[in-house]
DNA sequence: AATGAATGAGGGTTCATTCAT
DNA sequence: TATGAATGAACCCTCATTCAT
């Protein structure tokens, strides 16, 4: 019994060194992963800093090294998670020249494909039960994501419509119009895929088409 | 519903001398509405059972003696609570004998309208909370009250389309993409009312007044 | 709902009569058949008087009019169950007028298998696992079950000795000995029956060859 | 086990100061100790988890670290109390050399006189109790205990006859009629102890001292 | 006599969190 | 940094018991 006390203690004097030089940097990543996992599997509630910690490899008490509570490990994962893929999404759709119809045929038809088919699901369905109870993520996550997003999809808009391809209208005052379609792909993903499969790509191909057409300005307008 | 609340408090005010009324009938769905206000505010996993029973005003051991279990009263405010309602409004769509057009700026928006200001956000937010934990819930769900919404407002489709009103379009196919802005505007107000007002009435007129200009057939397609 | 109660209330006073009659003196032994019952596929933890009720026919509320607490009927299930029977086969063997030997190979065995083949197993086990917590009802049973048991068997003994069937042995001081295997068997049959089967029958003949062997006059003592 | 239990005292005397020894090695025994005290004074269903915590000086908690279930624990306890006695006593039997009357005089009858006078009336008591109840356990005791106890006991049997000191007799179909009054005797103090005390070693010897007066040799069948 | 709605204490179990090492 | 033993509060659920009717 003493021996293998003995033991553990040398393996660890020795290993504590290379660990420490090699881990430092990645734990929190790491933790973050296997929450991210764990939260995905189980939700928040049922998700329990045991397995979250058995997925990383450590213990548990290490856990709380990192993060102070559960809670904070939770706003971590959303935060390392979301905010990057959102940025990306923004600035890929900002950099375009193209006509403002090809902008959204292009990029932000395949973002909206791209997330909808994602594992955002996971976090948005977190976001979605969660929020309530965690104002201040909400908060976070509507200043960071959601303004954001609403910004780019009315500057493009605008966009449409200075250059005379969109008629004016009140899709301006309402961009989520535009991405609402991408969250019922999400949330139908979520809940019915295993029962009623849905062609999320051709949805959303199908809603950009009736909605260019909606608001591009009528060819025979300009004949006199 | 409502008129089983007023029933109620009649009978209370009324029956104060007795402790023991007999109320078996409508115990039931006292608890069900009290079990509806915990999880609205609480969700599914932090919701306590005495909680609700002290909201019903009455011990927790008699709650169990008509729910058999926490899950079992869940599925039975999800059912007490959604079914009805969709029925309703199903009903309401189909007996109209208007214009498609008119069908759908009036019953459909109505109801859109009435749904996205509802309390239903909170069974929502529930089923994507919850629903990849009960599989039969969410099963249930989409097989009363989804495949029947999609197939109503798919009916109506074609028969604008059967009546000339509206130009074949792939939205046959995908009918979500007329109720996503009601989802959209049930998550929004949900997540960030207290941050970020929406209009949601105003969106959502918006968005069927697009959706219809882009697939009501051209007038001047008429004009030889 | 008023109707519902009002028909209920002239039910049961249609009703009162007739059954107030009938069953005023049936009731309690209703009661400990079901209890028995119970405590028999349970043990007496896991009884629940909601079950004890509904096998007998009646509310739970009723059984409370006849045994104040669980404690109570469970009393009563022992004393209804074992009392008779041990006096009966008492009796039974008092009454003999033949040999020793015969006696004991005739009623006395018939007895002891008749024991180890009955229900009565039941009984025993709830009393070894539940005696040491209800002493009173422990010493009712040793009083009123074992004393006379052992005082019969004692009788037995002696009058064999006092006949010369038998010889005197210290077998007087510890009837037991004549009934250990009843209680082996008894046992068994409870635990081990459906993994292991035991020739009740065969063992006990077996036992009381092999001791009345070994305490018969031996024969050859006869011839001077 | 005696000597775990010394070492565990040691150790605690010794660490007064630390608060959070290592003790996983003996942990699982402590538990094991205090349940099969809390077991034993209440019985399986009476038995608080509670309790086995505090007699063993520990939170609740801990003993679900170690032991998944009140039942884990209680199968623990009675694998570990019953199963290395039955061995040792098997063990001791199956050793001697000696005339089969003197190993049944000698070892066979310590070892019925020990056992009667042991705590193990406890786990037997609970055994019985809630054997029905615990099919698993029920087979594991009777295929680790029972089937060896029958075998060593038979094989003693035949033994004797081999050798020409029994005659043959059913006995050896029946090995169970030599523990029977042991266990006649361990479920006498079990219960009656208090009220009636029973010279449990003086009725042993007189259950060997007939048994063998039965199935021995007649001498005079020597005389010719 | 009979009902059954209602109570509430109590126990098994879980798990986020702490802390000595 | 890293461990994992240990804690304890909290929660679901059961059921003997009561009592108004």
């Amino acid at each position: 019994m003493m021996v293998g006390i003995e033991i553990r203690c040398i393996n660890r004097e020795a290993g504590t060194v290379v660990r420490n030089e090699r881990r430092k940097g990645q734990r929190p990543d790491e933790i973050i992963d296997a929450a991210f996992e764990e939260f995905a599997a189980k939700g928040y509630a049922e998700a329990r800093l045991d397995d979250v910690a058995s997925r990383a490899g450590i213990s548990k008490g290490l856990v709380y090294v990192y993060f102070k509570t559960k809670e904070e490990l939770f706003k971590a994962v959303v935060r390392t998670f979301l905010i990057p893929r959102f940025a990306a999404l923004a600035g890929r759709i900002e950099a375009s020249e193209d006509t403002t119809e090809a902008i959204i045929r292009g990029p932000v038809l395949a973002t909206m494909k791209e997330v909808a088919a994602s594992r955002l699901v996971i976090i948005l369905r977190l976001l979605i039960a969660e929020g309530p109870k965690h104002p201040d993520l909400t908060e976070f996550y509507h200043r960071e994501v959601i303004t954001r997003g609403i910004a780019v999809i009315r500057q493009l808009i605008d966009r449409g419509v200075a250059r005379g391809e969109f008629r004016p209208t009140p899709l301006t005052r309402f961009p989520q119009l535009v991405v609402a379609p991408m969250l019922v792909a999400l949330i139908w993903r979520s809940l019915f895929d295993s029962i009623d499969k849905l062609d999320t790509a051709a949805m959303l191909e199908t809603h950009i088409d009736l909605l260019l057409h909606a608001i591009k300005t009528p060819p025979e307008a300009n004949v006199p």
